[in-house]
DNA sequence: CTGAATGTATTGCTTGGCGATACGGCTGTA
DNA sequence: TACAGCCGTATCGCCAAGCAATACATTCAG
């Protein structure tokens, strides 16, 4: 029952599940401070970072603090707002150079892009998205989503679709429930048995093939990488342009050596 | 005056300069939790993790809990420690996102790998070093440390002495000074003075090249990127094999396309 | 000039986090 | 096979670290 001399009523624990008596809120807090970035589209203010990490202004005020002094946050440049710190790179190379999939995972992309010119990445799986960990630009790149740690809906996604279609059908077919399927162009798929039929080809094919549902113009196909068990870890994909390749001809060239490369 | 009968002594404030009313130590801890794994080569026991962070098992239990709850750190595949989690490359993305730096940056890093084929960076000026923040990797490409969010020394790499040549030469000396200068090959420049003579060139060049010192077989050259007081924000820089091309030959090549870029 | 932002600083109360400790499950080895 | 030494996990009582509220100096827009 809340204590009525309590100033303010606890009924919102700020996250978590209660009575875990191992949670630390406070670092918590400071990682929603950091997640309050997500949702930004330039520097924060004090009262920005408080509302979107669902603290009040005193709370923001003190992680910030912290994580500034920390490096993990900064001043933007004109000094306007906040800003997430350099600092945070490090743990970016730590995640990457640490990551047993990605470790062997490298060379092998590396070898990849001697045979094909077309822009190739390297993505991990994290059930309702792939992240981008490692990218191979071609030479024509227009876009500037080209950044490291960047995630794309498993859905609608040849890397994506590839690592579902290594799952066991139930298990794709709850992590598209789960997800507000949106279309991102005309074309894309969002009926939930529909993306279960490409699934099932995908696994007889041995490749996942997406084109236009994501970006216009763009054809891409992915392949599973897997663990032991068979579960995904992660996908290879290649991409290219509509305008200078047929369907058919790129899933020819680029499926054999993706498949290969994940071999390994 | 310690109190006696405090279990024990408050010698160790866990970092941070006390009396800092507005400093959250749990925050803290749970970043230099995170910052452990900068000197690990592989996954970490608990125990591991409190060493390095400076904390005690028990600290430990409780942050790696949490953060583990949130993603920001996960088992190994194997089972047998802990690893950085995937949820720290969304920061990573945003970071490079939201830095205006790289923001103006990536369109032209983008159009000058139209006119050369060696491997192109931009790399983020952090002090003691650069971050590693944009990469267009070269055909044959041999080492992994490709990675975005790896740093170098700024004393011994071409971005590095970019940067620091676009400071004031006392600036750059007490850097250069900060540092524990390190032979990392036998052509490595570790004496300040000719450290600040070589920066003295690359200012009237209007680009910094090394040969052999950070990496051995490697030619580079970097241009510093500045802002409008004249400071150093970044660099960009462009690497080459020695067994293709002469130092004199590599910079009159490589130069211009940089320095072009550096301009916008 | 005013009103609403911004970021910064202070304070007293209390609960969240602390550190010690214990435990069961592996693994390697003596 | 016993044992030692890790591992990760769980519990608990105490108290100072962190909390929310509040106040304030600046800056900017209307």
């Amino acid at each position: 029952m809340p204590d009525p001399k309590r100033p303010h009523s606890s009924v919102a624990s700020n996250f978590q599940a209660d009575a875990d008596r191992l949670f630390v809120r406070s670092a918590a807090r400071a990682i929603h401070v950091l997640s309050a970035f997500h949702e930004a589209d330039g520097p924060l203010s004090l009262s920005d970072i408080a509302t979107k990490a669902e603290i009040d202004r005193s709370a923001a005020q003190r992680l910030v603090h912290t994580l500034m002094t920390l490096g993990h946050i900064r001043r933007s440049p004109d000094d306007r707002g906040y800003l997430p710190g350099l600092r945070l790179l490090d743990h970016t190379h730590d995640t990457l150079r640490l990551d047993p999939v990605v470790q062997v995972a490298t060379p092998v992309i590396l070898e990849m892009r001697k045979s094909i010119a077309e822009r190739i990445d390297f993505s991990l799986y994290d059930e309702t998205r792939v992240i981008y960990a490692l990218r191979m630009q071609s030479k024509r790149e227009t876009f500037y989503a080209t950044l490291v740690g960047h995630s794309v809906p498993t859905y609608c996604t040849a890397g994506g679709r590839a690592t579902l279609c290594a799952l066991p059908p139930e298990e794709a077919r709850e992590i598209i429930n789960r997800f507000a399927l949106h279309s991102y162009t005309s074309y894309t798929n969002v009926d939930p048995d529909s993306i279960m039929n490409s699934l099932e080809q995908a696994r007889r094919d041995g490749f996942a093939q997406v084109q236009n549902e994501f970006v216009l113009g763009e054809v891409a196909i992915g392949v599973p990488v897997v663990n032991r068990q068979g579960r995904p870890l992660g996908a290879i994909h290649i991409a290219g342009s509509l305008s200078e390749w047929s369907a058919e001809d790129f899933a020819r060239r680029a499926a054999p050596i993706a498949q290969e490369a994940a071999r390994a």
